[in-house]
DNA sequence: ATAATTTGTTTAAACGTTTAAACTTGTTTA
DNA sequence: TAAACAAGTTTAAACGTTTAAACAAATTAT
């Protein structure tokens, strides 16, 4: 049967013989150099005894805090975000924090809503990947004051916290890379849209190849998510079709790279001629491939930490302060 | 600038002229009968005018309900979770519910942690992917009359509530797919746990042989989770070299497919000797290989909304029903 | 010996809702 | 014409904490 009465601080006070308030004070640590250690003892030790619960909703209605964040993410089923999912959680457990989880699905009016939701819900603060076309909403949430910090995407030229990949150079480091092992014709292989992050990626490559001086016309391919596969397919042969001496491809998404190894193992791009394979991100799938894939493994861990960290101290009174952090990660493969 | 005060029940009563109890009704619906339409539009217009958000703290505390359930997951980086987790997601929405998500990743220490967890955050319910060896926790759970439900995984002959795949259907069906084909030498590739449903696919396969009349002396391979890559590649070739006839094989995770893709491509089986690649659960990178893959569609979607649907039920006061289900996907592919 | 301070504890208000019960005022019934 | 009822609204207690302020007793200072 359930419905056993939850212990509650009375029931504590009662026990040990004392006042409601001090098994509070005991309880939450306040006052301890006032409260004789005898007291104390026998507080905790029937708090123990009765296997004491806080009610977390008279708590929270007290000292108006919840010590949960919101986490708005755009896509749960993507290995991203699920990857980012764990390292901002494993952060927020060092500091009692739990996390409400939402998905977006790239859907602006979602986005709104979420953060409504989330708020009403008296969360501490939220984390945020926005979606394509949301800088309005994330206005409005910054202007409210209310603590936030941007994850893994941000908008050009904005005051807002936000804590990134240095998406520049993801491609820029990754060209270079492919460009000292001697590959001199590249392909380029990128999302059409306008989210910022991707375009950075975009000119990361586009630089590092003009630095080197290496004509690019017609080796980048933008595909669209709808028909990614095909125009990603159309794409390769596109280049491959004007440049016989292709010998790299460069992916700016491991979604890309899915698309693209189909073609590669389909057309032996690994024996034909020798075709490098590069992505942006990480995924299990990559070892598929019998020639090894090299890659950007972008420092979740650390971008989660820092958003998590910088979102403690905005909640714990830290108002004005804010963050734009760009932080690097490396190649791997 | 923040705190920008809350704005309360107190104010709309202030702003529409009437008493905090009256404001509660209207918002909440109660009394609709006995309250003066033109009252009530004015409670509502006030209420809306000044973007009023139920304090949920609050209303939790008076009503002792939080409109939360807690999701245990066993491993939230794994695509599995998030397709159950977005499954879930969907249906609580449409009973404007909230989620609180956990991951044990598969630590029986962490299952009873986070149980502890989300109750003390008063979630309403809790959904649960069981871990290894967990039927202790799961019992005592049971016992205390909480509203919960079991998804994916269970256990034994256990008088626990459970929404499950019918794992023995998965290989049973898929066998016997094979067997139709003309398939007589099929190896099973497989996990060494104790995991009840992982079992139960081992059941299913060998079930399905027997009824064929198929020898399958050395036909099973069973690996451990830390050298997974290294003991498929083994068990593989072990079958190979034994069977030189081998004509399929079937894994019983998308994680073991995954190795066992590596090897397929390497050796290419798809050519060689038309070795037939099967699995249990779908991934997106099936469709790299050049030969289309087969596999058991697990019914996700069904699955969550079966056990967000009882478990509403058990919030909504129907104690003492129980839940056991077992549903069927089907084949894809 | 009295005042001031320290130590240890309690009182009581507050947080923002919900909801049973009470209260008006107006209308019907006998 | 008083009693009963109905319609519409308000009063006030409750939910389980936290915390400032008050209090009592013991100690120290003057």
């Amino acid at each position: 049967m359930y419905k056993k009465k939850k212990v509650q601080l009375k029931d504590i006070a009662q026990e040990a013989n004392v006042s409601v308030a001090l098994v509070s004070y005991v309880l939450n640590g306040r006052h301890t150099n006032r409260i004789k250690p005898e007291t104390a003892e026998r507080i905790k030790e029937a708090a123990m005894r009765l296997n004491y619960q806080p009610n977390y909703f008279a708590k929270g209605l007290k000292t108006q805090k919840s010590y949960t964040i919101g986490l708005v993410l755009a896509d749960l089923t993507n290995p991203f975000s699920t990857q980012i999912t764990r390292a901002i959680e494993n952060e927020l457990n060092n500091h009692q924090y739990n996390i409400l989880i939402g998905s977006t699905d790239e859907n602006g009016d979602k986005l709104r809503n979420l953060i409504d939701v989330f708020r009403s819900r008296q969360v501490d603060g939220l984390i945020i990947l926005p979606t394509e076309n949301s800088e309005k909403v994330i206005t409005e949430l910054h202007e409210s004051g209310f603590p936030y910090v941007l994850i893994d995407r941000y908008f050009r030229d904005t005051a807002f916290n936000f804590v990134v990949n240095d998406n520049y150079f993801t491609t820029f480091s990754a060209t270079k890379r492919l460009i000292k092992r001697g590959k001199r014709k590249i392909g380029f292989i990128t999302l059409k849209t306008n989210l910022f992050h991707i375009s950075e990626r975009k000119r990361g490559f586009i630089e590092a190849c003009e630095e080197a001086g290496i004509d690019i016309t017609d080796c980048i391919v933008e595909a669209t998510l709808e028909q990614l596969d095909k125009e990603v397919r159309a794409g390769i042969n596109n280049i491959k079709q004007k440049y016989s001496n292709l010998d790299a491809l460069l992916f700016s998404t491991d979604n890309l790279m899915l698309c693209g190894l189909q073609y590669a193992i389909k057309y032996k791009l690994y024996v034909e001629n020798r075709i490098e394979l590069m992505a942006v991100d990480e995924a299990r799938f990559y070892n598929i491939y019998p020639s090894p894939i090299q890659y950007y493994k972008q420092p979740l861990a650390e971008m989660g930490q820092k958003a998590v960290q910088f979102l403690m101290s905005k909640i714990e009174g830290n108002k004005s302060q804010t963050i734009q952090e760009i932080v690097k990660g490396k190649l791997v493969g």
